[in-house]
DNA sequence: GACGTTTTAGACAATGGCGTCTAATTTTAC
DNA sequence: GTAAAATTAGACGCCATTGTCTAAAACGTC
């Protein structure tokens, strides 16, 4: 190794910690055992002690490397807002949709829900660092989209904070249940689910003016 | 042992289910130890095998125990709903809040969520009656009494089962934070967190007839 | 006070996981 | 091709935990 070590590595230092992520969060830190995750790896248990000094310190990178993708993952999200205020509803559901599909109800999102809730008291620092970057960037930023929108008129709003944080749960109200437990939502579901929410927050936030906001202020809401 | 057993038993019963309820929630079932669990009860660890068979049946116990609680907890608030239209807004106050303070936000709250995320998978029939007991019930109860206010026309709602569940997430939307990690919010915290879920709601699903849904349209929110 | 039950402390074997070590083998770099 | 580095399988010591067992103590009831 002459220097930019990095390649044969890297192939297994990932299948690691994919590995560990699947098994940390089946069996939790104290249930997972080293074995297992060599097994699911398919390396040897000696090369994880080679990559990492003990149990925790894999756990610890498990944990910032799916932050860091979701963290990516939201960023990316982010930077694809509805600026302008035409179609307000659509771009809106379709971002509810993404955000769930992308961030909450997926793999990393799962993980990190599990971990938070797992071992988050064993690691504040950690999880302070997931609640900064995670939870707390998505609702600067809708807060902040929020503020733009209803400086242009299209929404009206008194606090933009509490509103970004309704519009979070809104849009996870009809998941609840199915993101407990771990399922992925159909496409189906998630359109609906964001329809409902977007509904909702336009109706308590949207501008009352031209009667726009909900096509038809009295037909059946597509259930969940 | 003359027939109806029970009477010094039971104090160590509930010694027992106390300890173990705690340390599972703070080890999660893989971490937690017997011997833990014993020392916190004040109790020897043969006791608790005498009591139940394996850590399996412990640990089982305890959920059902917490369930059990927390089901006649909830139980109880749902009796206590507004039934009248006047003061809607302050009267779903008062119910956010005792919700809160009592079936979210409190220990069995907690207890049941970490479980939930830890260990549903593994016991899916007693997680699932979990489902249908608690989140199940409070939604269908909410339903209905969005349906009856609905009738009398104090709400305008089109899907009651969405309003129901909507309901609950506003009712969290400014707490997920301090719920995730444990904490219990204080009164403060959970007033206003309660009012601006209302306020919400009634914008979106409040009659708009006499302008009396919100009585300061554009005063600023109490902010979270 | 006597008897049956419950509890207790501690010893005990069995299990399984962690982390180390070694010697052989494979991969990589040059 | 050769040397350095990485990987592997497996054995190993160590420790924590589970669940059992036993003999003594505490308790409750009559």
């Amino acid at each position: 190794m002459t220097g930019h070590t990095q390649r044969g590595q890297c192939a297994k230092r990932l299948s690691i910690l994919e590995a560990a992520a699947e098994v940390f969060c089946n069996q939790g830190f104290a249930g997972a055992s080293i074995d297992e995750i060599a097994a699911a790896a398919c390396v040897s248990r000696q090369t994880i002690y080679n990559h990492y000094r003990e149990k925790e310190t894999l756990f610890v990178a498990v944990v910032e490397d799916v932050m860091n993708r979701a963290n990516a993952m939201l960023f990316s999200m982010l930077s694809t807002f509805p600026d302008n205020a035409d179609n307000l509803e659509d771009d809106l559901t379709a971002f509810v949709v993404r955000l769930n599909r992308n961030c909450i109800c997926n793999h990393d999102g799962k993980f990190l829900r599990k971990l938070v809730q797992m071992e988050g008291e064993r690691y504040p620092h950690l999880f302070e660092s997931w609640r900064q970057h995670g939870p707390g960037k998505l609702t600067t930023a809708l807060s902040a989209l929020f503020a733009r929108l209803a400086h242009k008129g299209a929404l009206v709003i008194d606090d933009f904070d509490v509103a970004a944080r309704q519009f979070v749960a809104l849009g996870n109200a009809d998941l609840q249940m199915t993101v407990l437990f771990g399922g992925m939502p159909t496409d189906g579901e998630l359109e609906k689910a964001a329809r409902n929410a977007v509904r909702t927050f336009l109706k308590a936030y949207g501008r009352p003016g031209p009667e726009k906001a909900s096509p038809q202020p009295q037909l059946a809401t597509v259930s969940g």
